[in-house]
DNA sequence: ACCTGAACACCGTTCAAGT
DNA sequence: ACCTGAACACCGTTCAAGT
C-alpha cells in the first residue's frame, strides 16, 4: 500500500501574522479532522500557509504545542458557580465528556502531559471553590476530585476504545463480532452481546448519567456522614 | 541539544530463534524502562540483536505490535471465579490498576486499540460470568462493567498525569508550585494544596480504595434494588 | 522459511542566512 | 523580529536479494 499524499498547500490566510493562538487553533483543527497520526508540524505549517520551520519562532517545540492543545480544550469547560455543588459536578462532568467527543485525541494526551496550563489551573481552583463553599473538608475535596475524574476520563476514554464512531449501527457490528467468535468458548460474553448490546435502542453514550449519578450519590451521603458522624438516625 | 545515542547493540541471546512472543516481551520491557517515546523497530529488533525488518515476520506492522503489547498486559488480569461479585470485582479493579502502574504506557495505548485480542475477550467473559452469576441483569452487567471499569482506568489516567514518579516527595514538589502560584488569583487551589496535599502521609494513590468502596457500594445498592423494585420496606 | 542491505518517503529540529 | 532553505539524525516500511 503506498501513502501517497497530494501536497495540496493549505494556504488559507497567508496574510494576518503567526501567534502561538493561530498555531494551536490549526493544530486542533487537524487533530480533530485527522487524529494526532496526521499532526505534524509540517502539516500544521502547511494549514498556515507557512514553513514548518516559522512554527518555532512561537511554540517551542511539538511537545509545548501539545500541551497548550490540551489547555485549549479543557479551558472550555465550565465550571457553574451559581449552583449547589451537585448540579455544578454533574454540569462539569457532562461538559467535560462533551469536550472529550469533540476532540477526542485530547483524553488520550492527558496521559503524558504533566504541566497544567494557566487556564487548567483556574479551572481546578473554580472547581475546587465549588466544593469548599458546600463545606467540603480538605480530605473530602481530594475523594470528590478523584472519583469524580476517574469517572469521567474514563468513561471518555473507554468510548474512544468502542470500535465505532459516534453513531455507528452497533447492533450490525455487535452480530457480526458476535459471529466470528466461538460462543461456547465465550459465553457469557455471547449472553451479554445478544442480550443488551443488540437490543434496540443501545448506545454506550448513555451510561454516563447513570454512574454519573451513582457516584454523586455516594458522595451525597458520604459528606453528610462527614457532616453528623454519628449519623444512626441522630438527625442534628 | 545534541540527541546523540550511543549505539549499543543489545545482542541478548541472539540464539533462539525470533516469534511473536519474543518481540512483544522486547517491546514491553523497552516502554516499561523507556516509555513508549523510545519504542522503535529498530529498538525492539537492537534488543533482540536482530534488523529492524526482521520483525515484519512476526507482526504485521508496528500497530499490531501495540495491540499485541496491550493484550498482553491485561491478560495478566485475573479475575477471582469462587468469590462472590464485590470481592471479585475489587480485586479486578486492584489488578488493572497494579498493571497500569507495571506499564504506565498501558493505559495511553488503549485510547487507540479498537481491536481486542483473544486473551482480552476471555477475560470479558469471565468478568461477565461472575456478575451473571450473581444474579446481575444484562442491563446491570452493562452498568457496573462501565462504571468500574472507567473509574479504575480514570483513575490510572489520573495517576499518570501526576507531575511525579511513584514515590517522589510530593509535599516538597506542591510546595513549589505553590509558590510559584500567584496565590490571590487561585485561592481555593492554594488551600488545598496546603491543607490537603501537602499534609504528612498524602498519596494519590491511597484514593483508589475510597472511589472503589464507593462505585461497588452503589452498584450493590442498585443491584438490592433491581431485586426488590418496590422496596418501600415491603420485603417480598 | 526466515533474515538482511539498501532504499523510500517521511519525521522533529537546528542553523545560518535572508528580510 | 520573524521567516526560510538546506541539512541532520532519525522514523516505519518495502523490496529484492541472500541463506
Amino acid at each position: 500500500m503506498a501513502t501517497k499524499k497530494t501536497k495540496t498547500r493549505g494556504r488559507r490566510a497567508a496574510r494576518e501574522p503567526l501567534s502561538v493562538e493561530r498555531v494551536v487553533a490549526a493544530a486542533i483543527a487537524i487533530a480533530d479532522a485527522h487524529g494526532t497520526a496526521a499532526l505534524t508540524m509540517r502539516a500544521v505549517a502547511d494549514a498556515l500557509g507557512v514553513q514548518a520551520m516559522s512554527l518555532y519562532n512561537h511554540v517551542a517545540n511539538k511537545d509545548a504545542l501539545l500541551d497548550r492543545m490540551v489547555d485549549a480544550v479543557f479551558a472550555r469547560v465550565e465550571v457553574p458557580l451559581d449552583a449547589d455543588w451537585r448540579t455544578a459536578m454533574a454540569a462539569r462532568a457532562r461538559a467535560i465528556h462533551a469536550a472529550s467527543r469533540e476532540h477526542p485525541w485530547a483524553v488520550g494526551l492527558l496521559e503524558s502531559r504533566r504541566s497544567p496550563g494557566a487556564t487548567t489551573l483556574m479551572h481546578h481552583d473554580a472547581t475546587i471553590g465549588v466544593l469548599r463553599r458546600a463545606g467540603f473538608s480538605a480530605a473530602m475535596v481530594a475523594h470528590a476530585l478523584a472519583v469524580l475524574d476517574a469517572y469521567v476520563y474514563g468513561f471518555a476514554l473507554q468510548e474512544l476504545s468502542l470500535p465505532l464512531g459516534p453513531n455507528e449501527d452497533v447492533p450490525a457490528l455487535a452480530a457480526e463480532i458476535l459471529a466470528s467468535m466461538p460462543a461456547d468458548a465465550l459465553p457469557h460474553l455471547a449472553w451479554f452481546t445478544a442480550e443488551h448490546v443488540m437490543a434496540p435502542g443501545y448506545s454506550f453514550s448513555d451510561e454516563l448519567e447513570y454512574g454519573l449519578e451513582l457516584v454523586l450519590d455516594g458522595l451525597a451521603r458520604r459528606v453528610e456522614g462527614e457532616r453528623s458522624p454519628r449519623a444512626k438516625g441522630a438527625r442534628r
